[in-house]
DNA sequence: TGAAAAAGGTAAAACGTTTTATGCATACTT
DNA sequence: AAGTATGCATAAAACGTTTTACCTTTTTCA
């Protein structure tokens, strides 16, 4: 049951390799083999569903047709849709998808890049974590297009798209001021990438601007990594102890967690206490009351993306980094 | 800028390509290699942070170390979590993961099947349509392995992980019955496969069982590939037009649409309008009231799926297909 | 008419591994 | 002392492509 090969088409047409060859790449014209032999060679092709070995014709090309996409958590809903989106553009570009998740975790991460690297793919598309900069230096320093999306490295200067999470963050903030509200919490994780820092600034900045004093115990860190029961203990402290009357989550999941948490202690969502979840999720539309989101666009995102990593993939000389920043939607609800 | 090969760590360690690749692969003491050429070798090979090529390693022993992993949609929950526990158990043990979604498009899925061949995948784990059966059947004549879950196509004899629908369904409705409903509508999707039409027998069954009537008009089969907007119409005037007092939903994403509709026409779920949802989702733990949902067990099914695929893997004689049917649970909230 | 160019094609090297067959010492039997 | 293991190591083929360099025949055109 052994696949065809290259060869037995040539034997079949009577042919070289060589010329099999430049018709199924599409130079035949280009180094003129005559129509005749074109045609006879395609028909043979089709009707004995030949499919050259893309495992052969990787190790000779060197590129392999396949993009390394690298993010947290593939079952977190807002990496899943991203993903399926870059695969269905990607897959109309003729390139595939191979993803993994980091989990947070440095040595996964490592690992990934380098079981990638030696898997020859030919481009990254990673939503990174703090302690990769080295890793993805190199691979840019090796000509590999790199795209990050989701989360940014400061040190590093790289292709970056994202969403405008500071005004976001802002913007949140001051629904919550303009509804009156006084003491606004913020949950968020004790990751170390600017796209997570930067909500906290924009905490302070808007809460400054309207004068309102910033208090720490305000301010839940949740550890990265930790069980989600022990984040559901932290934040039901927060809600009881502090007469808190606003919250942003700074991830769906932990919005999901808090309203758990929100659920299980009886407390009540509305005019006294108002919640903003980051990034959409369905939960969030069909909560009762619903609950407000902010919206990454992550069709915009995804496109660039992928266009960001084919032009670099099919220019020959290395392009400038870009940093792509798309703004982000609040939706009331 | 080019990566080290083996070649390069022969020539630095002043020994042959073969001795070298001995060494990398574990089988130095079997080929009677000394001790002090081994430790030199890996000495070298560690400092120098020489990886051997996947590709060049693939086309000469022919296998890849990759499986397939084709779902219906990947951003889809229950799809998306599996994936992520096959992918954890399977990285462990050295394998990686290339998934893609068909969308339901069987010729999508043909060429993706195509696609994972000239890539000369190990084994494919797949979540099948109808049509697929005779592809489905050419891969194990090649002797590949194959493990379909979730669905089942009943003309193949192949390997299957699932849940038990049948019984979930029927204790579902069943307990409906026992909440007094006499009115009971099934929301399913028109696709061909065993699992979702065990679904709709497995409520004629529980019905006729407790003496109540089967009506067709209560039955909503939505077409397998619409657009939401459309089904959610279809469920509105569903609801709209008959005293319905309890529904299943078949999907997760049907019931997740008919929440939608449910909030969007104002109808409330309670003590006269109950309703079940198929596989679990965090919006029908956070929904108020609760959801029911059944539950397939994800894990279990992951490592199943894993364990079959690499026990297939690692044995050279053709082992016998199993079906596993694991149980499914009722989530009562 | 003769040289150059074009048309039509191929042989063979190369990509980086794994694996089979083989070689040469040295040590062990009898 | 001859024969046979055994320890240690390697040369070279093979996997299935792409691509470079080259060859022969025909056509062009000054």
């Amino acid at each position: 049951m052994k696949s065809l090969s290259i060869k037995d088409i040539a034997v079949k047409a009577g042919v070289s390799i060589t010329t099999v060859s430049f018709i199924i790449n599409g130079k035949a014209r280009d180094k003129s083999i005559s129509e005749a032999v074109i045609k006879k060679v395609e028909k043979i092709i089709v009707e004995s569903g030949y499919k050259p070995n893309q495992i052969a014709r990787s190790l000779r090309t060197g590129n392999s047709n396949i993009i390394g996409l690298i993010v947290e958590d593939i079952s977190n809903s807002f990496f899943s849709k991203i993903a399926r989106l870059i695969e269905d553009k990607a897959y109309k570009k003729g390139y595939k998808i191979i993803y993994s998740s980091t989990e947070n975790h440095i040595e996964k991460a490592k690992e990934l890049i380098t079981m990638f690297k030696s898997r020859k793919v030919d481009g990254y598309i990673i939503s990174p974590i703090k302690g990769l900069e080295e890793d993805i230096q190199q691979l840019m320093a090796d000509n590999k297009p790199v795209i990050l999306f989701d989360r940014n490295l400061p040190d590093l200067d790289a292709n970056y798209v994202g969403a405008d999470h500071f005004k976001a963050t802002y913007h949140s903030i001051e629904s919550f001021i303009k509804q009156g509200k006084k003491k606004i919490s913020l949950v968020t994780i004790d990751i170390d990438v600017q796209q997570i820092t930067e909500r906290l600034t924009a905490y302070k900045k808007a809460l400054a601007d309207y004068d309102i004093p910033y208090e720490e115990n305000l301010v839940l860190k949740v550890h990265f990594n930790q069980d989600e029961k022990e984040t559901m203990v932290q934040m039901e402290k927060l809600f009881q102890t502090e007469e808190i009357d606003a919250v942003l989550f700074a991830t769906n999941y932990l919005a999901i967690s808090g309203l758990k948490v929100l659920k299980q202690t009886g407390k009540k969502i509305g005019n006294d206490f108002s919640v903003i979840a980051y990034d959409d999720h369905e939960v969030f539309e069909l909560h009762t009351p619903g609950i407000s989101a902010v919206q990454q666009p992550l069709e915009e995102i995804a496109e660039t993306v992928i266009q960001l990593i084919l032009s670099q993939l099919s220019s020959k000389t290395k392009l400038d980094n870009q940093h792509i920043i798309l703004p982000a939607k609040l939706i009331e609800r």
